[in-house]
DNA sequence: TAAACTTGTTTATTTTATAAACTACTTTAT
DNA sequence: ATAAAGTAGTTTATAAAATAAACAAGTTTA
């Protein structure tokens, strides 16, 4: 009835993250942090959190001389969006 | 853009209680530890939390000697779940 | 060249969830 | 009658997660 839900997912910073990837393809550190109101620190623990769940792919660069950090959704992370919200509808609408 | 999820209800097991409830108007102890696979320990606290929060009425008394624990959805609670609902689509399908 | 700002990371603290151990009784088997 | 096993939970301890605070490594501006 109520299966497991993602547990990397399951997280309002990383859930509002994976949505915005989902919609933008990429976004900009600076950007998700203003889009999420997240704190420098939060983000970043869980920016690595989905990086290393292979939810994201994580480019540094540098842009007018200051680190650069953008986020892209892999096809990993889009799957397991899916699945979240499939799995949610049993919560939200139990059959 | 992002709404704050409702932290009560963003918890995978007392969503889950929540969400029977809904449609159940109330359940036993027993039963609600049957369908969401959690532990009784687990289950105690997250309903005591639910209680303690005015999401759900918790009745205790006895049945067959044994005791016996009835749980009730509760009108802030039904209110809270749609809440939760609302906002959680916000995530699924962001505007 | 010092003060303030950018863009993050790391570490520490708090909060939350989960699991293990316990309480208090009841039933069943000996 | 009493020991062993079962019911229905609660409490306490541990593990995991989220958040906040402090730090790093530079850049820009006054």
């Amino acid at each position: 009835m109520f299966k497991e839900l993602d547990p990397v997912l399951h997280s309002q910073l990383r859930l509002a993250i994976v949505s915005l990837l989902i919609s933008l393809q990429e976004a900009e550190f600076t950007y998700l942090k203003e889009k999420t109101k997240a704190t420098s620190g939060n983000l970043s623990v869980q920016l690595d959190k989905l990086k290393t769940e292979g939810y994201i792919e994580v480019n540094k660069t540098f842009r007018n001389n200051y680190p650069l950090t953008v986020c892209k959704i892999t096809k990993k992370g889009i799957d397991a969006f899916d699945q979240y919200v499939k799995d949610l509808k049993a919560y939200i609408n139990p059959s």
